[in-house]
DNA sequence: GAGAGGCTACTCGGATATTCTCTGTCCGAGTAAATCTGG
DNA sequence: CCAGATTTACTCGGACAGAGAATATCCGAGTAGCCTCTC
């Protein structure tokens, strides 16, 4: 039941992509430098986005990454979708329906009241997530910086972002 | 972020063990059984409940187990935590304490904004199965048999129960 | 026949292999810019 | 000097190993009941 680490790369990554919305981007190598993080792996986060239509990758030579929507409608959740699968966490394998007081499967038209709990808590997880979207994220990401903090990294991103067309 | 597959098991295994409580059991056998589970993994569930302070399990010729507190003092949440860990989903690696623009970690007194939304929607989550207790989770299961099956079940179970000494 | 002791059979508990997913890495596909060549 | 084709350099994308955790299994520790032996 651990979230796989690159959620939290790609969390920061489009936090980082969405002042620079829709215009301006970011090439893979800046993403993971700015968090001094190893630049291959950070590409299969970034994929994964990309393959979810979070990002847009431009290839060629002056390739980067732009964000394909608005950050108000990108939320944690479709982060964390795109990154670490859509698969419930609890999968109920109807073990009801073995042994010697097995459930006919025609009985079974309700789910087994054990995995119900668990898929109640599990909408309640994702609703709690869906209600971040990437601008207030950054808001609240902005708010802990420093003034200095602030200034450095705005120098940093206008040095490295890219611009499309 | 898939939960341990132990973890159905053990929860139907505690369902069976609610109704005997307190002063009747099932041995580990019975309980693989019911289900048709492999006996020797199904212990390992067991064990970790043991470990948890849910089940007690005794040893010798003719140990079982037994729920360790009533079934209303005991919910989903115990269990899941028992058999799949207690460690949190989302484990933030304060990479923001890294790269060109890193935070001092001395300005990180609050927790990175991305790390405390993961976190709130984890406490929701535990929240919703702290809310059931293995009794009212035993009445809805119970409530989707049918009535033969229930009888099945209930013999079944009087044959192979065992009593505390 | 009764009681005590020892033995056996059966149970739980922890330590041990095996499989699978996550983590980490590499090389190929693709494109914009720079270069070169001919006019 | 300029336009166009070509080369080049740099970027993203998917395929490929390694590590760690989940899955599955086995053997040892422990106890209740049974058997035997003795009185």
């Amino acid at each position: 039941m651990k979230i796989n680490k690159g959620v939290e790369w790609a969390a920061h990554a489009c936090s980082l992509l969405g002042p620079l919305w829709p215009d301006k981007g970011l090439p893979l190598s800046a993403l993971a430098e700015f968090h001094e993080l190893p630049e291959a792996y950070m590409a299969k986060q970034m994929q994964a986005l990309s393959r979810a239509g979070i990002v847009k990758g431009g290839r060629g030579r002056n390739g980067f990454y732009v964000l394909s929507k608005s950050p108000k409608e990108i939320t944690l959740l479709d982060i964390l979708l795109a990154v670490d699968g859509n698969e419930p966490m609890f999968v109920c394998t109807e073990i009801r329906q073995n042994g010697p007081c097995a459930q006919a499967s025609e009985d079974c038209t309700s789910p087994c009241g054990i995995a119900a709990h668990f898929a109640r808590a599990e909408r309640q997880y994702r609703a709690s997530l869906e209600k971040i979207d990437l601008e207030s994220l950054n808001a609240g990401v902005i708010s802990d910086l420093s003034p200095d903090n602030l200034r450095d990294a705005a120098d940093w991103l206008s040095e490295n972002h890219r611009t499309l067309g």
